[in-house]
DNA sequence: TTGTAGGCGTTATCAC
DNA sequence: GTGATAACGCCTACAA
């Protein structure tokens, strides 16, 4: 049942007047008469008159509408920034089409596609764990195409990045460890494909450096899909099989973090007593966690509001992205809870 | 920066053939030469041709887009209804145009406007806190224009509602605690205005009634925001000024839960030894507190899922309004796991 | 101050 | 088997 919408047409016909004028008229241009102005517009409202996106956006060759394309939907981290996105885009008459990849490539590309037949007017990306070739992306770059990467970004000149400060959030987390008193700090690692793992690690890394600890590198283990349940394995395992037994384990994110929490648990190991544990995301049930987490905050409504206002921004040539010659990285936060206080 | 993106009639011109040609050729129309088909579709390819939806969006006045409007984006059981919508609209093709009412009405009707401007083809409705006149929604609903309702549904006949069993997922729960042999059970209950927080209620009276347990009012305490904090306090005042202590604990949703089990333990008792508790909606964090908290899950993706599937089904005509006399409940499940155990 | 005409990309209809 | 034309709703250069 389609709605029967009033059209301009429909105003015109009604007013005997020409649809230029009636949109004139309801645009206040100048050169019209104030008598029917003010005809129309009571018209215009009688007959609830709403003009027709899709025409304009045709006419136009602008949408108003900007794609996002999210790995998962159902994740505090990407809702939060999502909620960032669309605050930012209301706000400034955007409307926000949402597509979550499920971390699949093929799904990835397919959203792009349809995004574009769509004729969105940029993109807003946080790619999948599957991707490792951009060229979806980059062909569009190279053409002018506005997107910004935020949070999961891209190593590749072109691109407009958003991130948060991973490295120093590590680095402030591992140095945390290491003040506590903590000395054999296992690093529970992302997908080494994710920049921000890297980042993570490298700030690790830094971390003991400085404070003159050997990095062990049988320390530092993969945590291919962030569960809890995979790091409660990896960390039994880790206590099972090593005869240096660590002391404390900074993850990469919220989920392993409790999951090697649990692990030391189930192993009667006292947290922050025995096993220190610093986690990533600062995830809403880190507070409520017994012991409580300490972890690194990331920002993500701001991450999303700032990607989203550089990226209306580039669509409004207000700035262009020749401009843009660093990535934007915003500040994380340590948040210190008893997990890793002793 | 716009993307040349070729048209059908740049295929045209380079073929020497007409537009019409190229249309009916891409879409293999009968009556086109298997030659021509074979060259026009050889040359959209390299051109990377990709049908215009706008223009396909005026043409036949569908978008192919669904609206979809819900109070907060930042919220695991909305989080989890969005991924059921989103799966269900890709796999038909559809595209998901998503807006946060942040609880307030006036953003909800201003929604409503920009997406019906935006041509979309339905609606997907969980109303604001604020929203107690539904006349935005009626108005459409009387022009027989599809919006299908879910979680926070209207009281009106018109509309086509998607809700899950809240009665009976409070009376499974609250029966589960009695036949733990828990006998003094305080219901925290959400904010009387709501639907959802009244069946919830009733469920846990019934359960309570069908057992012969007689009912104490003073064990059912709202608690209007639903915080752990709130829930904290409230549950120290109820061990501090009651002198008949309960040993048990319903809470209307997980986070008043938590903050129940917080103040128990602060308090010396022992979950689920002295005092049993569960939750409801299931959020993630159950399965990682300690001890793990028994919840009433809700299937936030299925509604989402289910309600998809009802507005898309309407859309298509592949059934009427008509035929949908009952609105669709689907079944909650009562997880059982330690804090309500013994 | 207002009207006319053309076009954004596509397809249905009628013609050849 | 293929082409010309009109139309979806809107805007705007050009005319009047």
């Amino acid at each position: 049942m389609k709605l029967e919408q009033a059209t301009i047409k429909d105003i015109a016909r009604e007013l005997n007047v020409s649809s230029s004028t009636v949109s004139r008229a309801l645009k206040d241009y100048p050169g019209i008469s104030d008598e029917t102005k003010r005809k129309v517009k009571e018209l215009a409202d009688k007959m609830n008159y709403r003009p027709n996106a899709i025409a304009l956006s045709l006419r136009k060759s602008r949408s108003f509408t900007i794609g996002v394309i999210i790995p998962e939907v159902v994740h505090f981290f990407f809702s939060t920034v999502i909620s960032g996105i669309e605050e930012i885009a209301f706000s400034r008459g955007y409307n926000v089409i949402l597509t979550q990849t499920n971390e699949k490539l093929s799904r990835e590309m397919n959203s792009v596609d349809t995004m574009l037949s769509n004729q969105i007017d940029g993109f807003l990306v946080s790619y999948s764990k599957e991707t490792s070739d951009f060229s979806h992306f980059t062909k569009l770059l190279d053409k002018g195409f506005p997107i910004v990467f935020f949070d999961r970004v891209p190593d590749i000149p072109q691109a407009i990045n958003v991130t948060v400060d991973d490295f120093s959030g590590a680095y402030q987390a591992t140095k945390h460890l290491i003040d506590q008193g903590y000395r054999k700090i296992v690093h529970l690692a992302g997908p080494s494909n994710l920049k921000i793992s890297k980042e993570r690690e490298r700030g690790y890394r830094e971390a003991l450096k400085d404070a003159g600890i050997p990095i062990n590198p049988s320390f530092i283990v993969e945590c291919t899909h962030g569960t809890n349940d995979e790091a409660f394995e990896i960390t039994k395992e880790i206590f099972a099989d090593f005869s240096d037994k660590p002391d404390a384990f900074f993850a990469n994110n919220d989920m392993a973090a409790v999951g090697a929490m649990m692990a030391c648990k189930s192993l009667g190991l006292r947290v922050p007593e025995d096993v220190g544990i610093v986690g990533f995301s600062n995830w809403q049930f880190c507070s409520i966690l017994d012991p409580t987490l300490s972890s690194v905050s990331q920002p993500g409504f701001n991450i999303g509001a700032k990607a989203t206002e550089l990226l209306l921004d580039i669509i409004e040539k207000k700035i262009s992205i020749e401009e843009i010659h660093n990535p934007v990285v915003l500040e994380t936060e340590l948040l210190i809870r008893k997990s890793s206080v002793r």
